[in-house]
DNA sequence: CGCGCGGTTGATAACGGTCAAGACCCGTGG
DNA sequence: CCACGGGTCTTGACCGTTATCAACCGCGCG
């Protein structure tokens, strides 16, 4: 009988959310999936390393970014547990980001060999693949989205909401967000200077948004920030039916 | 015996390039593949509709973009033959991006669950469609930190010097492109205002980069190109031992 | 206590956005 | 063939946001 390295997780719950089905993890053997501590520093990939393994935080938080030879570096995401890493890898065979975790945590080592080998996986494992890079991959998009589109407040507004509806997912919503990254990484997260990241977020508690105590964010507005983002420039609040034009309305009716 | 839709397609050789085999191709019925002329403007797919199929660039340009709501919209790619859309559908089995031609073309329409689907297709299909999201994945993660990093200038050289890498791989390496989008589309995927975008190609050219006449990009000097994404804000060449830190250099000499 | 680090605040400058006008391109029609 | 017109692109002047540079603060630690 092969020990069951997901028996006993606490994150099971994150896993079934995953769609990787209790039944599905007990079937890998304890070779598949390997269970490892890391702490605050520790690198878990990086850039030009071998892609054996993915990894699925089960604790804890992990910076993902893009190092460039010439010392530039871009954070492309904050991964919190049931995130699963390493996706950049399977094209190359080679993991192309790097991967650092933010806090001391456990991390889930999956071989991918065994994990999408015909012979011991399901054909289920595909899909399941498949669709966390989909998803990953709209996620980036609208990060894209934002850079492009959003002033630094904005931005920061929107990276507030989006990470606390990921931790809500988690159903780790408390009132009080405890940030896991220091202001450096988030700068670079948000495409700006850690001045003007410290002045918006200056800005955002003088407007009653949120309230800032280092890197505890509470009395958090989302409805006051989401309304933000749905000003334009010039603070007119946008007129839907000037902006859909007839054919949406008609591919509505259609479907 | 099936009419194999690919046997007489120009575009025989990207789609080998793509890992899609020919002996694999081959072995799909006209049902999965079907290939359609599209007329620049035509919308590909949008936002909302069922995932039902991936398509093949066989022919001309295509632009993926995302619509908010609001009106507001990001351009995040321009596709080209030999790639392949729709993957941010698979998650949620419907389509969140736009795709809309910007050029007569042809697309090959591939039925996603024929092409998935165990019974009817080979394992291989999987690992070709992981690497093809993976890729994607990347490309959007570098078109990101483009966005974030890199000032008006150095963000339209770093779009034409990857824009020409992809035509190259098509083996169309001209001395002259000819861009298939139009400025608004361009100043949407850079992130600028159209002025800007207008003040960065008359720099360019200023500065003997490009020739530039509309769309027809010519005498592209890709080295000089280059050398501008490595030069820091203050125009001084990156001193790599004033950056990387002492920290990273025990690194260095560890590996 | 003094130092170093991370973060904030302030003054200034530059880059890019905005608004307005003009140039160019190209299809249409005289 | 040229004149017109509408849309696209470019140029110019001005202004606002954000980067830059510098000083300062608060805190943990030797």
């Amino acid at each position: 009988m092969n020990s069951h390295p997901c028996a006993k997780c606490i994150s099971r719950i994150h896993c079934m959310e995953l769609a990787f089905e209790l039944t599905q993890l007990d079937s890998f053997s304890a070779g598949v999936i390997r269970t490892n501590k890391v702490n605050a520093g520790d690198r878990i990939y990086r850039n030009g390393d071998r892609m054996t393994h993915l990894y699925f935080i089960r604790r804890g938080y992990v910076k993902v970014e893009l190092l460039q030879p010439n010392g530039r570096h871009q954070v492309n995401q904050f991964s919190m547990p049931g995130d699963l890493l390493g996706l950049d890898g399977i094209a190359e065979q080679r993991h192309l980001l790097d991967a650092t975790a933010l806090s001391d945590g456990e991390v889930c080592a999956i071989d991918f060999n065994a994990l999408t080998d015909t012979k011991t996986s399901k054909h289920h494992i595909h899909t399941i693949l498949q669709s966390k890079m989909s998803r990953a991959l709209y996620q980036t998009q609208e990060h894209l989205f934002s850079l492009a589109n959003h002033n630094s407040e904005q931005k920061l507004a929107y990276f507030l909401i989006t990470f606390q509806a990921r931790l809500h997912k988690l159903q780790l919503q408390l009132n009080t967000i405890k940030l896991p990254m220091n202001r450096e990484d988030l700068t670079s997260y948000l495409g700006m200077t850690s001045e003007t990241l410290s002045r918006a977020f200056g800005n955002l508690e003088k407007g009653q948004y949120i309230q800032v105590k280092n890197r505890m964010i509470s009395h958090v507005d989302y409805n006051k920030l989401s309304h933000m983002l749905e000003i334009d420039k010039n603070n007119h609040p946008i007129n839907f039916f000037a902006k859909i034009s007839s054919p949406t309305l008609s591919l509505m009716s259609g479907s």
